[in-house]
DNA sequence: ATATAATCGATAAAAATTTATCGATTGAAA
DNA sequence: TTTCAATCGATAAATTTTTATCGATTATAT
């Protein structure tokens, strides 16, 4: 249980797959869906999609009908924090770091990507309107621009020293691609998205 | 519990936070450390670290030394199976999919990208010697290499059909980098990995 | 208007996971 | 050699999460 909001961290952690599921089920033009046939399209249990939303939204279900789609993913979003809209930077600008700047869905989850950060010279530039500055101005576009949470997205080598600037600069949430336990003091959180670890899981059935 | 191994789901969940942790303290020449250093530095729970880490170790932690790391790495890995080696390919060879093709750390995961695959034309080609194939070799390559894990990487729109092709050509576990729902028949896996609703619950602290 | 079947919400039970407690072990120091 | 402090492993308790049960609701068809 989540104290601040009553709602369990395992049922946040699967938000984002209802909006998801929920979305393709509006562009198809459904309008209500039912907590049975949600939790067979998405293996989950009939009793726990009707837990897991009883407490993200206001709506109820309807017998005979299910649940109302739009209404469930304003409230999703809503309860995610979709809404209001955060300002991030990228550190590193190699083909991941680029990959990344140049992705434009972002927008839709309230998160709008400022600029990206290398120290080669040769990065330096834009990527598809967004610039990439050398990272002596890392500094100043985070105060700018108040950000508080920065995409780590440099050589494993690499990744201490630039994790390090980025608390330096003002950065308090990293979200680090690199495969390297990084070490930050208390008031920073960062949260490492292990690709080859994810990959390796689902090829081992983990 | 997960039934086949005797070793929770949450568990296998954090095991790779501690081979990235492991890896680190190896790398700086430490030998031992005790579940309450390893609880402090990855902001766990002393207690609940030993008990992640008696089911999947056989050695034993040493009172007053604490666990060997050499050998939790070694019995991690095995467990998570980064022993054996698997062939994946990559569909869609835009900016993430060549990050993706380019990554080099897969190895260490016991992972080899074989090739990526592209519809468009002007994708063809390779990337640091790594081919990539016209959608046309896809099945092909598949059977040659028995691949059963692919990564999909191509536009939102182009999600479905793409993930339809995969399944096609034999494909059974796919990790998807798009913010879409898949729908494949069963005995055929997805998990996805949405950057943007990883990095929006960051920001948000959900 | 009534019966029916699908569906929900609430409550209870079961299972999984985390946290607490405490005696046992072990190397180091007196 | 004895004591001591750090650390573990095992057991138990508490908490969280999932699953089951069942009466209540509501559109649809008769």
């Amino acid at each position: 249980m989540n104290t601040e909001s009553g709602i369990s961290k395992a049922t946040v952690a699967r938000l984002p797959a209802y909006l998801r599921y929920l979305k393709g089920a509006r562009a198809k033009g459904v309008e209500y869906v039912s907590s049975a046939v949600m939790a067979s399209d998405m293996g989950y249990s009939a009793v726990g999609v009707r837990k897991d939303l009883e407490g993200v939204s206001s709506k109820r279900g309807k017998p005979r009908f299910g649940f109302e789609i739009a209404a469930l993913i304003a409230d999703i979003e809503k309860f995610l924090g979709y809404k209001q809209t955060e300002d991030v930077i990228i550190v590193g600008a190699g083909a991941l770091g680029r990959a990344i700047l140049s992705y434009d869905g972002f927008e839709k989850y309230g998160i709008r990507v400022v600029a990206a950060f290398d120290r080669s010279p040769t990065a330096i530039g834009a990527v598809r309107g967004k610039p990439v500055y050398p990272m002596e101005r890392l500094r100043e576009t985070v105060e700018r621009h108040k950000v508080k949470a920065g995409i780590l997205a440099v050589p494993r080598a690499s990744a201490q020293g630039a994790c390090d600037e980025m608390i330096e600069a003002g950065i308090t949430q990293i979200l680090s691609f690199a495969a390297e336990h990084l070490r930050v003091p208390t008031g920073v959180e960062v949260r490492y998205e292990d690709l080859a670890a994810s990959l390796a899981a689902l090829c081992n059935g983990n």
